[in-house]
DNA sequence: GGTATCCGTGCTATTACTTCA
DNA sequence: AGTGAAGTAATAGCACGGATA
């Protein structure tokens, strides 16, 4: 198989960077439907991940353009003041058949294609000769391409130039090398998992901060050999995770609260329905002081027992149910619940102190 | 001082991939 | 070997706050 690379649209007349302009158009024109495989191929990390994108966009249609257009806007406007991470150089890369034969061969060879091996002629193009043609303005742009695009996205852009300095003079030098890096990853891994010592060190920032400021997130991601990007990205999994557990926590802690309180609503109601019936059949008996009912000092609540069967205690045990019933309302009566309990909480570290809560009566 | 815009960042939902039972 | 579930890296989109014009 042989690689054809054009630069600029595939029409007689070569403007190398007219179609910048035109990119939409291009794509949308059907008759050019294999310029939408386009650019950066091979060139270096994320030649993959461009290529990625280029397929899903072909995938999933037109219906993708808007959302495209809102990445491009996006990227645009957050790279507009250091470099545009739009691609400074498009490739326009066509694929001739063996046969000569039509567009649909070539979206075959597309479909094809191993995303996550370079391309013989890719590999050879490593330092930016074999691709463009010697006395194009193409290679003077192969740096420039290799070092932006293999920033990978936006964020990783601002943390390669805050890493390097953007505009110190061996900063495209610096940040090649770690394109080159990310080259390794890319190609060697469709999703990259993490090693246990890294996530072990991971772990242990997060421990310290579960938010990372700038520096920190270089010197990790530095630390550890991983894009800025990923670090960010795993703390911001971290965070979900740990989130989602507590979830899970207080989900289960409400469950078990939720049937505590119904239990004892449902028993409170029989023993109101007793002492009623009891009223009643016996309304002279033992008709003891409220004063024996005993108050706990740290809930300011009527303790009842089961063997209290006056008619005050009636009143109390109804007073209680009336304020188990509501405890969803009244954080006061909530508190008060002699059988509320303390929200659990998802402390994922050791060293985590729960808050202090009010003993229980 | 109020307003609009830009930019950085975090969160959430989702996807895509890997690992394991 | 095939498969589904669980775990997780990565992406996209949105909201919000701070800085600046």
């Amino acid at each position: 198989m042989e690689l054809g690379l054009s630069l600029g649209d595939n029409s007689a007349t070569p403007r190398p960077f007219g179609f910048l302009a035109k990119n939409r158009e291009i794509k949308s024109t059907p008759t050019n439907r294999g310029l939408e495989f386009c650019m950066a191929l091979g060139i270096n990390s994320n030649g993959k991940r461009l290529l990625q994108d280029q397929e899903r966009d072909k995938s999933s249609g037109d219906g993708d353009d808007e959302s495209e257009a809102v990445k491009r806007s996006r990227s645009s406007r957050n790279g507009d003041r250091t470099v545009s991470v739009d691609p400074p150089l498009q490739l326009a890369l066509s694929w001739p058949s063996d046969n000569g034969s039509s567009e649909g061969g070539s979206s075959e060879k597309v479909r094809g294609f191993d995303v996550n091996r370079l391309p013989p002629a890719a590999a050879d193009a490593e330092d930016g000769a074999a691709v463009s043609s010697p006395n194009s303005v193409a290679s003077s742009f192969q740096m420039d391409f290799c070092v932006f695009r293999g920033a990978g996205n936006k964020r990783d852009l601002e943390a390669a130039a805050a890493a390097a300095g953007v505009n110190d003079g061996g900063d495209a030098e610096r940040a090649s090398s770690r394109a080159s890096d990310d080259d390794e990853n890319a190609l060697s891994r469709k999703k990259l998992r993490l090693s246990k010592e890294q996530s072990a060190y991971l772990e242990e920032s997060f421990k310290e901060h579960n938010t990372l400021n700038p520096k920190q997130k270089l010197a990790l991601a530095k630390q550890l050999n991983l894009r800025p990007r990923q670090v960010e990205v795993w703390f911001q999994n971290r965070r979900a995770r740990t989130k989602l557990k507590q979830t899970e926590v207080d989900c289960e802690y409400l469950k078990r609260c939720c049937e505590t309180l119904t239990e004892e609503n449902r028993r409170l109601h029989k023993e109101l329905q007793e002492l009623r019936a009891l009223k009643n059949s016996n309304p002279f008996y033992m008709q003891l002081p409220a004063t024996t009912l005993t108050m706990c000092p740290s809930c300011e609540r009527v303790a009842t027992t089961t063997t209290t069967t006056t008619s005050a205690a009636a009143a109390s045990a109804s007073t209680v149910i009336n304020n188990t019933t509501n405890t969803t309302t009244d954080s006061k009566s909530k508190a008060a619940t002699p059988f509320a309990l303390s929200r659990p909480r998802f402390y994922p570290f050791s060293q985590s102190q729960p808050p202090h809560q009010p003993a229980a009566s």
